[in-house]
DNA sequence: CATCCTTTGAAGCCG
DNA sequence: CGGCTTCAAAGGATG
């Protein structure tokens, strides 16, 4: 299995647990390791660091996680301000000088400060500057703030997310409406080869998805959201009668 | 600040 | 069963 999707798996499982019983006996960072220690005793070393994943992967390879991000971000451990006066036992990870909430560009080892894991990883404080959290704040009813499960994607929202990013750079298209419609002719012309590559990946999110929501179904957020006036299907043109 | 726009694909809903 | 509707992403535009 993908080493990616083993990690992105064991992090849904496990934050999921966690958001549900808010296990506030455990720090976020024991919370938050606990996936890459899991992660670092399947595969090999070099393969672990080369998982070094972005903050941003991380939530995107498993939104759930972005709760426990938001959840430790409030966290006086996790937080960049002096630790607190009496520093914690021999059993918690030892540094907590770095900020938990990183830039762009950092991967989520950053999150702790220094690994212990032999020497494998060493967090490199940033130089860059602090950004906001890198959380994702889309437009989502309210209604079930907290517990609001989204779809997953399929393999055409994939292609979306995947190519995005490069394109407006390429083409310096910054409008989604515009930008979608071009993708589009994009994932037509595509082959068929590559077009599969996103359906499978599609359909592994979708087989995670499932194990981590069980009980969920589309119909959960089904009108859930505003109604839209769609226009896909205009009334008849209305010829001359 | 919330919603629209725009796309494909998957799934729900309804007759 | 077929056709319509909704929602996934995303960010500028709009009301």
């Amino acid at each position: 299995m993908d080493s990616r999707t083993v990690l992105a798996a064991t992090c849904s499982e496990l934050t999921v647990s966690s958001i549900h019983t808010r296990q506030h006996d455990r720090s976020p960072k024991t919370i938050l390791m606990e996936p890459l220690d899991n992660i670092y005793s399947l595969v090999q070393e070099e393969e672990f660091n080369s998982l070094l994943l972005d903050v941003n992967d991380v939530i995107e390879l498993c939104p759930e996680i972005a709760d426990v991000v938001l959840w430790a971000s409030t966290d006086p451990l996790m937080s960049s301000s002096p630790p607190p006066p009496s520093p914690p036992s021999s059993t918690e990870l030892q540094s907590y000088s770095v900020p938990f909430l990183m830039p762009e560009g950092n991967n989520c080892f950053h999150l702790f400060g220094e690994r212990d894991l032999d020497g494998v990883v060493t967090a490199i404080p940033s130089e860059a500057p602090l950004e906001p959290i890198p959380v994702p704040k889309k437009r989502k009813r309210k209604e079930d703030k907290g517990t609001y499960i989204k779809k997953p994607p399929n393999a055409f929202m994939l292609f979306l997310k995947s190519e995005r990013k490069t394109v407006q750079e390429e083409l310096g298209i910054r409008n989604s409406a515009v930008l979608n419609k071009l993708l589009s002719e994009r994932w037509k012309s595509m082959s068929a080869e590559k077009r599969e590559a996103f359906q499978t990946q599609a359909k592994e999110e979708a087989r995670i998805h499932a194990l981590n929501n069980p009980d969920w179904s589309n119909k959960v957020n089904y009108g859930k959201k505003s109604k839209k006036s769609r226009t896909k299907a205009p009334p008849l043109p209305s010829p001359s009668c």
